[in-house]
DNA sequence: TGTGATTAGAGAGCACCGCTCTTGACGTAA
DNA sequence: TTACGTCAAGAGCGGTGCTCTCTAATCACA
């Protein structure tokens, strides 16, 4: 009984292994709303209502991949990191974004899917949080690691930020305990600034503009570690 | 002759306004990728084949879109500066950063086709370029002003931009002549870090965290202003 | 003022989409 | 052997962008 079941088992969870990188290719070339089940279907050779049987819906799939996605720039950035010394909290930083910018230069309808507009009519259900913070919890142990050794000093310019932002810090200093409220700010900024110039880049607000990419990223991801307080 | 002819035309024109403001309106709702070419024509009272005598093209319509949309933002900035004592460079800088946040929030999918991930099989054509830095050219003219005054005096915690950039600092500086290398990759760096805020704000990767938006967003941009050398 | 040229909308049609429903084949457990 | 659950197949629904042809209105000019 258990080994006809996992045979039949077995057999589903490599269909559903296909589809999903067939999707994850159509969707390389085609971006998300070009992501088609039909189209999936026929390159698998099957008619498009028996994708229905391993996913109930396009919906799903889009789930799917996305979870497949953060995972993957995760596992990408968690590599970075481990790849430094773990005391060298600046170079660290700088390995993490590097990483998130390699990652979305080599998917960059993936990481469209992740960071980019939200699919209309998409919701996000409750299975993509916890990949979603995979990469962010690798910056929350930098910042935390650099703050415990002492490394962090924040340079004295910015304004200490206003009491009301005290309960969003608390929530995010789940992710770097210990840390206090003016430099989780300035770890937000740094996250988003980082995140900002990648899709920019990557969106093509860039273009016609700036052509030595890495070096400016390089450059500008430094200043965001120093604003941050990151050593030199 | 003229007369009837802009007879013609005026009602043309006058349709084509009626489509783009309906087509709006469906991208406020739908999003780009649910625009509907139909859709927008049944809304009229019109054959779908009817509106292709005003836009051949889905594309069309879109690229109209996005130069509205770049006008309109670009508009809402330049009234924001307009509104700030000339000498108040870091008021500017923070009423331009309110504006695009505030712009954004009441134009999602507008903004999510300007600044978000690009519409699959799209090109942007020429038209979009200029409209597309009306807003940049603000921003220009807020650190060209600061820096003429003297009031621009970065702290010194970023290492100098490495030369390889200066070819790229020269295009940029055409909006912001006079100031130097590194002031120049400063502003780029304030400048992503701002749509990088709104795009996580907007995209939905401040959910579950951020609660305080508006606070966190002013306190983050003014230290993006401090990070550029903006007076206190 | 009448006429030929131009422009407009209507409608049918193509190939595609996501999704739903029913049908029949198949393997398995009772 | 029978009864059941699973699955592929296929038809069909309403939608999409886009193209084509046909007719009606409008315009420019003789």
């Amino acid at each position: 009984m258990n080994a006809s079941r996992t045979a039949r088992e077995r057999v589903r969870a490599e269909l559903i292994k296909e589809i999903t990188d067939i999707a994850r290719r159509h969707l390389a070339t085609a971006g998300a709303p070009g992501l088609s089940l039909r189209a999936v279907a026929r390159e698998m050779g099957m008619v498009s209502s028996a994708i229905y049987r391993y996913f109930p819906s396009r919906d799903d799939l889009l789930t799917a991949l996305i979870i497949d996605g953060y995972n993957a720039l995760g596992e990408a950035v968690e590599r970075a990191d481990a790849a430094c010394a773990a005391g060298d909290f600046t170079g660290r930083w700088l390995a993490v974004c590097r990483a998130v910018r390699e990652w979305a230069l080599a998917h960059p309808h993936e990481y469209a899917l992740l960071y980019g507009s939200p699919v209309p009519g998409y919701a996000a259900p409750q299975d993509t949080v916890a990949p979603a913070v995979r990469d962010t919890a690798v910056y929350g142990r930098i910042v935390t690691d650099a703050h415990r050794a002492g490394r962090l000093v924040p340079p004295p310019i910015c304004p200490p930020p206003p009491a009301v932002l005290a309960e969003d810090a608390e929530v995010v200093r789940s992710l770097m305990p210990g840390v206090p409220d003016d430099v989780v700010t300035r770890a937000i900024a740094a996250w988003t600034g980082l995140f900002g110039m990648v899709s920019f880049e990557l969106f093509g607000q860039f273009n016609n503009t700036i052509t030595h990419r890495a070096e400016l990223f390089d450059h500008n991801v430094t200043c965001l570690g120093r604003l941050l307080g990151l050593p030199e």
